[in-house]
DNA sequence: GCCAACGTTGGC
DNA sequence: GCCAACGTTGGC
């Protein structure tokens, strides 16, 4: 069992959206070591800290878990798509995404300043210095020890 | 293979 | 809206 950090925009598609629809593909992701980790590590039943990112209050708002692992994302030959990319084609791949389900969401949302508070997350990779990835790896005791906070 | 230019991310 | 940090692109 692997435990793994993803951000997204809660205007696009929060906390709220997931619990709504249940499942979602993680489509659009184009980074390659994002990718990397959806295509060669994520495993069906991993846990997620479902991330907020860009908003008003950044921070984790709840959990979730891989339904689905790693399928071809076919956003990325749609040409009509915003994530359209002329080197990626249904024979040959380039983007990959998971399928995510919804697990809980936080009375409250953990907010980033709040985790910067605690020494035990201080190694967080979220946290570190000019870190931009999307989709990280978190340890049990980090996801563990959130879980944790959001039942205060 | 180097690196300048450019684009994106994301907190503030 | 600003800007630091980082990834990608493309000329050489």
């Amino acid at each position: 069992m692997n435990y793994w950090l993803m951000k997204t925009e809660p205007d696009v598609f929060g906390i709220d959206d997931l619990k709504s629809k249940k499942t979602e593909y993680w489509d659009g992701v184009r980074n390659y070591q994002a990718r990397n980790f959806m295509r060669d590590e994520m495993k069906k039943g991993d846990l997620i800290l479902f991330y907020h990112s860009s908003c008003k209050v950044p921070g984790v708002a709840g959990i979730a878990t891989v339904s689905k692992e790693s399928v071809p994302d076919f956003t990325s030959w749609d040409k009509k798509s915003k994530y359209y990319d002329e080197k990626s084609t249904e024979e040959n791949p380039r983007w990959f995404m998971v399928q995510v389900k919804y697990k809980k969401k936080f009375k409250e949302v953990i907010s980033l300043s709040e985790l910067k508070s605690h020494k035990k997350l201080e190694k967080m990779k979220l946290l570190q210095k000019g870190n931009r990835l999307s989709i990280m790896p978190v340890t049990k005791s980090e996801f563990e020890f959130i879980e944790e906070l959001s039942k205060k």
